[in-house]
DNA sequence: TTATATACTGTAAAAATATACAGTATAAAT
DNA sequence: ATTTATACTGTATATTTTTACAGTATATAA
């Protein structure tokens, strides 16, 4: 693919914008307004660049008759693309690009709940809940939790994947596994982020 | 969403077609000469049909200024929603549509191996595989399986979902819970069908 | 029987649009 | 020093396109 130039690629963005947003593209003259050419010849020459590096075709003699010529770049909406973010010991699992281990194309409503992001499973303190190591469980961020909800919670530095049962100032983290015990926090002394709770799960065979 | 008469239909038809095909919506001319009529002005009304009736907008005084008002509908490409079957007593698990519980977006690449739909798990025989009821289990149609592999078999009339070994004519079917046992199958004396095997699994909490 | 909706034809004009042609200016390449 | 590419202005016009208006015909409902 011929690189383009910087009015080039301008009068492009502007032509897909413009196709997202009503649905048709745009004539010479919008896309001068848009780009403050007072010539509807400026823009005509733009499309004509365009045409001959490949980027749109144009159907002469018709009003509009401009077609983006669709890369081979993934026509997914971004939105359906959800990150996996691995349950690192340091640190809140938090969406910043660093941390994001891929992404997986499926509906964020997937499950009966929206989610944010997946939470690659470490270790093997939830085994007795059928979560295993490598697990991915659907996180949807939020504060909002009921006692026997399995949520993703910080102390300090560590996160970490248990069920939430509270009562008063004292908290138990529970794990699905006899050999694990209940991790108690007393929310007077130590601070705790709740980061969201699953709503779902899928696993690799 | 009100009902369209033939002809309405006819026309959004041919304006999604033209849409798919160029990129851009058809005028009334077009519209016209596709469906036989003589007049723009009959294109115009059945237009102002679909507008009224809120299937299309109309940007009045614009060539071509028709755009789709996409329904609640998903316009994700059909290979991507793949189809849950109950794990019915009787029959192959077929992708018949009236076997069909739903639909659900995911890539049919999400796991490690492409996979052809998804089975709705009924019982608790693999609960230590942490497999749940109504959990849903991605399953390939294969009939190259391996010992280990989870399959998915037909015996006479029941559908089930075990771990997979065989030693020349005996197929031992074995679930993953002390309470359950293995299904022995003498392979000369009973029809078996393979169905498939498991390479994932996702579950809602 | 008289509306009312569907489904057009036929014509015409105003407005929108593409597009050609003649220039200007500037920076980078040869 | 001259070409070449980029990046426009300004004008004009042929063509495309929308859209209004005046009709015709037929079936169904009130």
């Amino acid at each position: 693919m011929k690189e383009l130039t910087k009015q080039q690629s301008k009068v492009l963005t502007f032509v897909e914008v413009y196709l997202n947003k009503t649905g048709f593209p745009p004539t010479r003259a919008e896309i001068c307004k848009e780009l403050g050419f007072k010539s509807p010849n400026a823009a005509e020459m733009h499309l004509r660049a365009l045409e001959k590096k490949d980027y749109i075709s144009i159907q002469s003699g018709s009003s509009r008759g401009i077609s983006i010529i669709k890369s081979q770049k993934s026509f997914v909406p971004v939105e359906n693309l959800m990150p996996v973010i691995g349950l690192v010991a340091a640190g809140s699992p938090t969406l910043a690009e660093e941390n994001i281990e891929k992404r997986i194309l499926c509906d964020p409503g997937l499950f009966s709940e929206k989610f944010d992001y997946f939470l690659k499973v470490k270790g093997l303190s939830m085994i007795e809940a059928g979560i295993h190591e490598d697990d991915l469980v659907a996180i949807k961020k939020t504060t909002d939790v009921k006692n026997g909800d399995l949520v993703v919670v910080r102390l300090e530095d560590e996160v970490t994947l248990k069920y939430f049962k509270k009562n008063n100032y004292k908290l138990h983290l529970v794990p699905a596994n006899k050999d694990f015990s209940t991790i108690e926090v007393d929310l007077r002394e130590q601070e705790t982020f709740i980061e969201g709770k699953s709503v779902g799960l899928i696993r690799t065979h």
